[in-house]
RNA sequence: GCGGAUGUGGCGGAAUUGGCAGACGCACUAGACUCAAAAUCUAGCGGGAAACCAUGUGGGUUCGAGUCCCACCAUCCGCACCA
């Protein structure tokens, strides 16, 4: 007898829909479980997102077994460059591709019959939820957090828009992989570095995977040290650098500044302006990627000094392109016996070596730099001293002296939040020739996205919405008089940095969300996503989140609680991608395994953190056992079965294996331990008949991971009420245990025999037994030590 | 270069955290059923004739190591001149 999803599962999506299994109740506790919302491609959902959204729809029914009340909700990514590439690439509108492409991916997640809450559905390019993007984006102006700036920022040349420093990746846009230039725009910046001390300390709150923790701290950079002036040799001026090596600072022997400081000309000595000049130029042209990529030191002379003064000595200034201009003063003071880098540039331009740290205290001989810690030499007052001290006296003193002062420095940079592309939301901002740029009143939001005729990018720094003169030419809001609206939009991130506040009230046209509701819901328990999101969108939602809890708009300061990331789904060793033509879709396996097997196979292809390859055989798997699963529970129905030890050893067994399992997320081995025991009890029923409690709580237990099959039976088993209505399980490590024990007998460690002995047998029983049972092996011998861990193992250690 | 993760049969992967390595499944082999095939069922399935050898390699700790420690190799990921 086969089980027949086509009937059963349609059957049972219908039921839930018109019957919700996950209802409210006053003495619920809440439970929010969500997934990474997805942008609505025109290729539809493949099998690599779908283990996502089935983790985090059995989380969801786990949790609604264990008495939750969960929202489990779902919405649309639904702006930003990959739906406008894609309605470009058709030909149509993006608002018609987009409504299209929701439609079938709504149908597709259906299928596998998620219980998420479709009412609180969300969609970023809904003029009711962008005009509360727009909204943050004014408060945030109102703060001075979003600001205008010229500045030359990453540009991608194929999808014409300016990008953040985080959408850069290996020199190439996040999106497309072309190489990145530089191009001198006038943006809008958020200054997310205001929140950098707040992003990096809050970490520490979080139940997130560590790796993503530290690529945020790394990303944010902080780092402890000093900046100190050094006076340029015969003139008033002097030059200021960043250094966390305090300690080094009698090591200076010679300065770089980077070939875009604001000196770097104005030092060059007629005798060198011309190298200075082209050393300027030559670095200019030079692409980033190839400034990456060739490490190989180059540098020029130029003919000015600088005074280090701790030792008093003469400091050549050279200019070098391995100083970046954008981090510390853009200038540094090089001390090659303690840096690589500057050892390196020392000695392909013989230039002087100081050693002021020495291991033991001797100096010798360095042919590389000495990086480590250390006693001081060479260092005047501060000789003998351990290095690691001599940072924190040495910077006292630069502050006492009044050469410097104690600095600490991000590598952190603001956001670059404008794009030059169409589809996404205009910024709210009017420009008035006499007021400056002014925010649109936020009465008067949404500022809703013009149609035009030609969406695609320009190209020129300007967005299509420039063309569109009327809406353009506007009034100002101050002032009344001839404005333009900015006409640049914002970056996908925008919609994404705050939709987890907007589910739990969706509708609501008076705010973000009611502070209640927010109260209630947030913050977001459990965030199920990719990785590819670890420095972007979910920093950006960090620094949201505290944005809007200091403005009072929300009651907590970090939206997501706890983190999961889930592995990549891959075929024939790559990425699953329509381009390499290794998408497998999920509608098929849907049609002819059922969704109650994709969902367990999606479970158990592998470790869910960890990548894994897509087989197609192996749903066949899960499908064979869940047809010897019916078998078992509709043969045994109505058999009246009576409960037994071992039933009921077997039934606690089972419920701590999945427990356990589904606590510590080890989802592929829940499968496994399912298997495993349902071939248990199929021996067992070959014997006796299971009784109605075991069988019941197999299908509670399999409820979250195959709902369907669960629910079906549950009825045939003549219950009227969802299989959800129940509660989670509980086991009793007593009633799990074995009556008799089998014991492994080792000799040195080595595997020598078995016995089986009752459970509750003492040691000297069990030793003995064992050494009857290798006695052949003893003869002759000197027994020396016998092992015995209790209900483990026998080792007798012997000795020729 | 720096940092992190991973490494177990033909394949995906288990191993109660130091105690029977290879659970569970895929693939494969043989048998049953069938005119035949599919499906299903039964049995087998790391290597070796065996003693034994096997968890990337080499050491170490331990009565006992896939698990802990040291060194190395490979693959993947992140950062990449951040002073």
């Amino acid at each position: 007898m086969k089980y027949e999803h086509r009937i059963i599962e349609p059957k049972w999506r219908k039921h839930w829909e018109e019957k919700p299994i996950n209802q409210p109740a006053e003495d619920k506790p809440k439970y929010y479980c969500l997934d990474m919302f997805p942008y609505p491609s025109g290729s539809g959902l493949h099998v690599g997102h779908w283990r996502g959204y089935v983790l985090s729809d059995v989380w969801s029914r786990y949790k609604v077994l264990q008495g939750y009340h969960v929202l489990h909700p779902m919405g649309w990514d639904a702006f930003g460059l990959p739906a406008e590439n894609y309605a470009i690439q058709k030909g149509e509108h993006p608002a018609v591709c987009t409504a299209e492409n929701i439609r079938n991916f709504k149908k597709q997640l259906r299928d596998i019959s998620a219980i998420y809450n479709w009412d609180n559905e969300v969609n970023t390019t809904d003029p009711d939820y962008y005009r509360w993007t727009q909204w943050i984006f004014v408060k945030m102006f109102e703060a001075g957090l979003a600001y205008e700036k010229e500045m030359p920022i990453n540009w991608c040349p194929s999808c014409k828009t300016g990008l953040a420093n985080e959408e850069v990746k290996d020199g190439g846009c996040e999106r497309c992989g072309t190489e990145v230039t530089k191009k001198n725009l006038r943006q809008w910046m958020l200054k997310i570095t205001a929140y950098a001390d707040r992003l990096l300390n809050d970490l520490e709150k979080l139940d997130w995977p560590e790796k993503v923790k530290k690529m945020q701290a790394d990303w944010i950079g902080k780092s402890f040290g000093a900046e100190v002036d050094f006076k340029v040799d015969g003139r008033e001026q002097s030059i200021r650098v960043f250094t966390t090596r305090p300690d080094t600072l009698y090591g200076a022997t010679f300065m770089v500044l980077a070939p875009e400081h604001t000196l770097a000309l104005e030092l060059a000595t007629d005798q060198y302006k011309a190298e200075v000049e082209k050393y300027i130029f030559d670095t200019s042209m030079r692409s980033s990627v190839d400034r990456m990529q060739s490490k190989e030191k180059t540098g020029v002379f130029t003919g000015s000094y600088v005074l280090n003064p701790f030792s008093g000595e003469k400091m050549p200034i050279w200019l070098s392109d391995y100083v970046l201009i954008d981090y510390g003063t853009g200038a540094i003071m090089c001390v090659p016996a303690h840096d690589e880098r500057d050892f390196e540039f020392a000695t392909k331009f013989g230039l002087p070596i100081k050693q002021v740290i020495a291991k033991d205290g001797e100096v010798s001989e360095l042919t590389e730099a000495y990086t480590e810690a250390g006693i001081m030499v060479n260092s005047g007052q501060f000789n003998g001293m351990d290095s690691e001290k001599a940072k924190e006296v040495i910077s006292d003193y630069v502050e006492t002296q009044k050469i410097g002062q104690k600095t600490v420095n991000f590598k952190l940079r603001d956001w670059v939040f404008s794009r030059q592309r169409y589809w996404g939301e205009p910024i709210p901002i009017v420009h008035c020739p006499k007021c400056g740029p002014v925010a649109v009143p936020v009465e008067e939001l949404p500022v809703r996205l013009p149609d035009v005729k030609s969406y695609e990018p320009t190209g020129t720094g300007e967005s299509p919405l420039a063309a569109i003169d009327d809406w353009v030419n506007t009034t100002c809001p101050k002032c009344g008089g001839h404005g333009k609206r900015e006409t640049n939009t914002m970056p996908q991130w925008a919609g994404s940095s705050w939709y987890f506040l907007r589910y739990p009230d969706a509708g609501n046209d008076q705010a973000l969300a009611d502070p209640e509701i927010l109260k209630k819901w947030l913050p977001v328990d459990m965030y199920v996503g990719g990785i590819e999101h670890a420095v972007l969108h979910l920093l950006y939602s960090r620094f949201y989140t505290k944005f809007l809890f200091d403005i009072g708009a929300v009651s907590f300061e970090e939206p997501f609680t706890r983190l999961f990331n889930q592995g990549m789904i891959g075929k024939n060793g790559a990425k699953m991608s329509k381009s390499k033509g290794n998408v497998v879709s999920p509608d098929e396996l849907v049609e002819n395994y059922g969704s109650d097997s994709l969902r367990m196979y999606e479970l158990f292809v592998g470790p869910p953190e960890l990548d894994a390859e897509w087989d197609d055989k192996g749903i066949d798997g899960v499908y064979r056992f869940l047809n010897k699963f019916w078998n078992l529970i509709t043969e045994n129905i109505g058999k009246n079965g009576q409960e037994t030890k071992e039933s009921l050893k077997l039934r606690h067994q089972l419920i701590y294996e999945i427990t356990e399992r589904l606590n510590t997320f080890r989802m592929n081995t829940i499968v496994s331990s399912f298997m495993e025991y349902t071939n248990k009890l199929t021996d067992y029923a070959k014997k006796e008949a299971l009784d109605q409690k075991t069988m019941e709580t197999m299908l509670i237990l399999l409820a979250p991971l195959a709902p369907h099959i669960a629910e079906e039976l549950w009825e045939q088993m003549g219950h009227t009420v969802s299989v959800f209505e129940n509660k989670w399980p509980e086991y009793d490590k007593e009633l799990m245990k074995e009556d008799s024990l089998n014991i492994p007998i080792q000799i040195n460690g080595k595997m020598r025999g078995m016995i089986s002995v009752p459970a509750d047998s003492a040691k000297e029983f069990v030793l003995e037994t064992a050494k009857a049972e290798v006695a052949a092996r003893l003869e002759g011998v000197t027994l020396v030590k016998e092992i015995y861990v209790p209900g483990k193992i026998v080792n007798l250690v012997i000795k020729e």
